[in-house]
DNA sequence: GCGTTGACGTCATACGTATCACGGCGGGCG
DNA sequence: CGCCCGCCGTGATACGTATGACGTCAACGC
């Protein structure tokens, strides 16, 4: 259990000043140092094998080029795709990406930049807001439109749209709701758009979750101006839905369309498979990383919506009559 | 945009010397600051909405109390859980976690270590194994056994057990195998006890995908000596063999029983519901992060395996006679 | 009255790196 | 020959923190 190597030690084993060792693995060598001076060095770091203090390199250079990409959990699939166009996008800038799952109501002993050193945050679906960042710079992803942090958002309101404009073409005019939660800004666009439809005959609200959305279902389902079409928030929730259309003997979709949003994994795994929307959620992740970048180097790039895709399977048809 | 204030401009405000600011807000001034000297230094710290500057404290101190917690994906919400667990157990040592996806064909610029300051390493399920990390101490989830780093694994073999005496005890003499991938240790593992069971009768290879489930299960099911039970590696296969099935003309479970591996989401999601074998995903984290921080402490915990639990829902039923 | 002790702080230093400013040395040019 | 310039490199320093080694001053005991 030796001590690390430092780039002094390099130093000394090649037979250099330190100052050369970091300007050879720096890369900044060009004209200022002998091809072969540099191959010593590099030859000493590989043997000894070094790896430079990054706590020391963070601290002499004022900045990480690491950002912080915060998500309230790490069990939905989503993030798992946001993730993916972030990364890539920051790593074609030489960034890195630090990735912190951060419960709202878990009150962490410390908040995420305390915890690791970043220039930037990537802040995703944050119910309790932007406090506690402090000054550091930041793009929240799925944030309130009214809310006067820098965003990235997905255009809810026009997926909604492409539903109900499919649903209607299909000549479904009472629609059931089942939504996720009530008090979020989210919720309200959503309920907009149905309302503004004419075509709303009921509303159920549940948790994100196949056993809850089942009997919230079955309360839409189970009245005497039964929808014939339900609209879920979640494709998860949709699940629930066919559970429970199931449980009182009603066939997707011939007694009853669902539809689901974001289009999980279960969307396809379904039987049939879901009518949803495609939450566009890598590109998502890109353009939230690239406003992080450019707000990084001084500029205030506006806001992003981005639209969604209508993916039309087998759960949506017109209505019996 | 002016410059973050630094513990010395906390001195200066509070009218004393950068050691003691560094003193009280370490909270070891007991006895060696006077109560009020220390209400002024904090006071100051929060009206200059002072942060220390975590690569100095790093450098200084020699560690980070932060551990790197690598994963192959996002998208799978298993990791989601394995974090959860991993994470209590974090924060009550008063260490702190990142995480860093990493996949091993991506072949990043930099290793995740090269990223963060870091003290330890907790890598999941790393086919490319634990090369790439220095000296750093390492714990591997779910690694091979025949890999020397030390290993917290999930008892594949035990899992593979429970299902294969659950579908004997239902009278199943006929076993398909849906294979997720055939050259890691994890499948020789399961392709033994299936031998073992001598009712193999047949096995196909897919991705961990519904579709590509789907086409195999369909080379499986259409044959003469078609199994009456089908083991899949993982829920999302299984929901690839529900479609084949369904497509056949089969009902699941009076005509084939079928079985996951994993109980995530879409397991009780399906029509029926999948019996399947629910991976201890938090209490692997949590023994996991705990090998670690043992290690972090200089001993060497043994090896661990922790068992799963069938889970037995509607998917499953005696052989049609 | 003098050493001792305790209470309250401060000084100086080191962590490992990147970079600015400064050479020495040899060759080319006037 | 004297001067400058380009090549190849080094010395010194600063980033912000934590901490061991010191001071200072008053009270106290003998």
């Amino acid at each position: 259990m030796s001590k690390r190597p430092t780039s002094r030690d390099v130093a000394r084993v090649a037979g250099v000043s330190q100052s050369t060792v970091s300007l050879v693995l720096a890369g900044k060598a060009e004209g200022r140092v002998k091809p072969e001076t540099g191959q010593a060095v590099r030859e000493a770091a590989r043997r000894l094998g070094y790896r430079p203090n990054l706590a020391a390199r963070n601290l002499r250079l004022g900045r990480t080029r690491t950002v912080l990409f915060v998500v309230p959990t790490l069990v939905s699939p989503i993030f798992g795709a946001v993730y993916t166009g972030a990364a890539r996008v920051a790593r074609d800038r030489g960034f890195g990406i630090v990735v912190h799952p951060w419960d709202d109501d878990a009150t962490p002993a410390r908040s995420p930049v305390d915890i690791e050193a970043i220039d930037g945050v990537l802040a995703s679906s944050l119910g309790g807001g932007v406090a506690g960042f402090g000054d550091v710079p930041i793009v929240v992803l799925d944030n309130d439109p009214a809310d006067p942090a820098p965003s990235v958002n997905f255009d809810v309101a026009g997926g909604m749209r492409a539903i109900t404009r499919h649903l209607a073409g299909l000549g479904h005019r009472r629609l059931g709701h089942l939504a996720a939660a009530v008090d979020t800004w989210t919720f309200h666009v959503r309920a907009e758009v149905l309302t503004e439809t004419g075509a709303l005959t009921g509303r159920e609200h549940c948790a994100i979750d196949v056993a809850a959305a089942r009997e919230a279902a079955l309360a839409l389902l189970d009245r005497p101006d039964r929808p014939t079409a339900v609209v879920c928030d979640d494709d998860l929730i949709a699940a629930g839905a066919y559970k429970a259309a199931r449980h009182l003997g009603l066939d997707v979709p011939r007694d009853v369309s669902v539809t689901g949003f974001d289009d999980i994994l279960v969307a396809s795994a379904l039987e049939p498979e879901l009518t949803t929307i495609r939450l566009p959620a890598e590109r998502l992740g890109a353009r939230a990383m690239a406003a992080l970048l450019e707000r990084l180097d001084g500029h205030a790039p506006p806001d992003v919506s981005l639209p969604g895709e209508l993916i039309v399977r087998g759960s949506t048809a017109p209505p019996r009559r």
